[in-house]
DNA sequence: TCATATCCTACTAACACGATAGGCATAATG
DNA sequence: CATTATGCCTATCGTGTTAGTAGGATATGA
């Protein structure tokens, strides 16, 4: 059970964003080069960033993106519910498929499971502002006089 | 983030082996017939268990397999973490294999975060036991009279 | 000795994921 | 007004993982 490197790298391009709001306006290829990320597939991530309502973006030259809320406002769970879907639930398996979507009886033991954990997952999740995650990076960037982020 | 077919058969296969403890060794055959999972891919999965302690089994005709512990000392989460290893983890992406193992100071906030989700999905799921799944998976066959399972 | 099992390894098709590419649309700037 | 810097959008691609197949060796009970 592995996040995907979408919502890592969307997670890290939004504390990023919260580091450098004094800048304005950041551009995809700055965030792309602060966090090592391939340009081209950050701008696709940006893409959903905006289309969740989490970014906001500026077109043409001095342009860029910018959070939507401040950073307080955002919370960790919002950020990978954009990128993952469910935060944790059963497999579309093709034995399910075949099912089509009758969930039958006997699955849910199975759906009342998943939907505990998930529920676990959110609460930890959700209770993490955006915020938080940047203050951690910054104090561990200073402790460590590691200053490339 | 969605659990594998493989878990999910896993953890059906060592609920429908806890539901029949009755019928002695329950041969790989009947089990994927009882729960529609592919036999071949079926006898893989009782491999893995087996490694893992969770079942063991007994060659030959008339063999089968059995829990190797009774369904009450049996937890969700033994049987998920042997099928997914980690419960929730962050991605092995290339960004990460380029850099080596060396865990940088500013990775340290996402270690943290993943760590404390685990412990959150662990907790769920270690206190889940297989004999409340299969006693769960009894009652919801009784109250809609579909005895298929 | 035959039927019924587990056990083991190799292979494959489909899909998801991570990433790349190219070009259009828009806005600032000289 | 031309140029340049940017966001926006879609298509494509390589690779690894996943889900599933196949075939046979090995063991055991009748």
């Amino acid at each position: 059970m592995r996040v995907s490197s979408k919502t890592d790298y969307a997670l890290r391009t939004v504390i990023d964003l919260a580091l450098h709001m004094d800048d304005g306006v950041s551009a995809a290829a700055r965030i792309a080069e602060r966090q090592d990320i391939p340009v081209k597939f950050l701008e696709q991530i940006l893409m959903i960033l905006k289309a969740g309502g989490i970014v906001e973006s500026k077109r043409g030259a001095g342009g860029g993106y910018f959070l939507a809320d401040p950073p307080s406002h955002i919370s960790v769970a919002s950020v990978m519910r954009l990128m993952e879907g469910r935060l944790f639930g059963p497999p579309v398996s093709a034995q399910r498929r075949r099912a089509g979507s009758v969930s039958s009886s006997k699955e849910l033991p199975f759906e009342e499971l998943w939907a505990n954990v998930e529920a676990a997952v959110a609460e930890n999740l959700e209770k993490i502002s955006i915020s938080e995650m940047s203050d951690r990076v910054r104090k561990h960037s200073h402790t460590s006089l590691d200053f490339s982020i």
